[in-house]
DNA sequence: TGACAATAGTTAGTCAGCTAACTAAAATGC
DNA sequence: GCATTTTAGTTAGCTGACTAACTATTGTCA
């Protein structure tokens, strides 16, 4: 993600135009702002679920398993769910293993295969989490209206279709 | 950063809403969404630095760099422009280093402290990278009328302000 | 049926973020 | 002027992302 703090100003952008022929100077400020803002947006739901002992790839985890009618996926499943690569649900899921929250069972039929359940602990895990989420979620998206909110949701839209451009 | 491929559909956020209270199903859709497309164009950037053969870590440390007047910063000033740890600073150097982008004076007055000066190298990886970003960013933004623009920040910026729910 | 291809998961190595603990040097303050 | 605190940078170990190469198993089809 960005992570960069210090943002071009007028006059760093004056001085990268100089040496570089069309710049836009509005068109960076707001593309690299919108990168910034996001970042923030993620690292507070990061610091959030630090708070609950939790980082975003394993709750997103949990959340998966529980979406399914007997909390149980497979490791393929849940790497293409979460759009991460099998080697690092790999990881992902060892961790959680050595936690607790889920647990292993083999697959009779293909040996190379197991599935992955949400443990009891892994349930009381986000039992204790949601209820905190949910209400922070709906108090944060409030400060904007309905229809100001599809519009934000539109523009985006609009930008990653756009985001090609750097193909 | 959020990688969920899968966000939840209607179905699901009704199943959660059962067991959670307080769901609201169109701001937890619309933050989710956020995040996603946020991520996207982060992705779409660094898709299009790899073609460079760069790293958004990496790449930042240069242009911080060439911002200066003599293009030298110490690794302390360089950590706190780029958002990140002295420790991350110092594995980010040492990359830029081993590439012979970045070159390190000892600093006479403090022996703890050392200078990094782009180099030549590095100054022709930008001026390679860079004249072709610019273009490309302006591409992209041109897709929204500036003043949906200058919304669409305000939006993000009351996001953000809000964002301290989460603490 | 036996070779080959496809699939499931792991391992090793790279990169980049973090914290905590560390060394060395400089600055401060009695 | 010496002890203490602060500062600069590094190191080690954790997490989680990736690719590439690997094992083991299953599926295909000639």
């Amino acid at each position: 993600m960005l992570q960069l703090k210090d943002l071009p100003d007028e006059k760093v952008l004056r001085k990268f135009a100089e040496r570089y022929e069309d710049v836009d100077s509005r068109s960076v400020t707001h593309f690299l702002n919108i990168l910034r803002i996001s970042t923030e947006l993620t690292e507070a739901l990061d610091r959030f679920l630090a708070t609950h002992g939790l980082l975003q790839g394993r709750w997103w985890v949990l959340i998966l398993l529980m979406r399914e009618e007997n909390l149980t996926s497979t490791p393929s499943e849940l790497a293409e769910k979460a759009g991460v690569t099998r080697a690092t649900m790999s990881g992902l899921i060892n961790g959680l293993l050595r936690d607790g929250l889920v647990a292993r069972q083999d697959d009779n039929k293909d040996r190379r295969s197991y599935t992955i359940q949400l443990t009891i602990a892994g349930q009381n895990k986000l039992d204790e989490v949601m209820p905190d989420y949910y209400p922070r979620v709906k108090k944060m998206m409030s400060v904007i209206p309905m229809q100001q909110r599809e519009d934000l949701l539109k523009q985006l839209l609009l930008l990653k279709e756009q985001s090609q451009v750097f193909d």
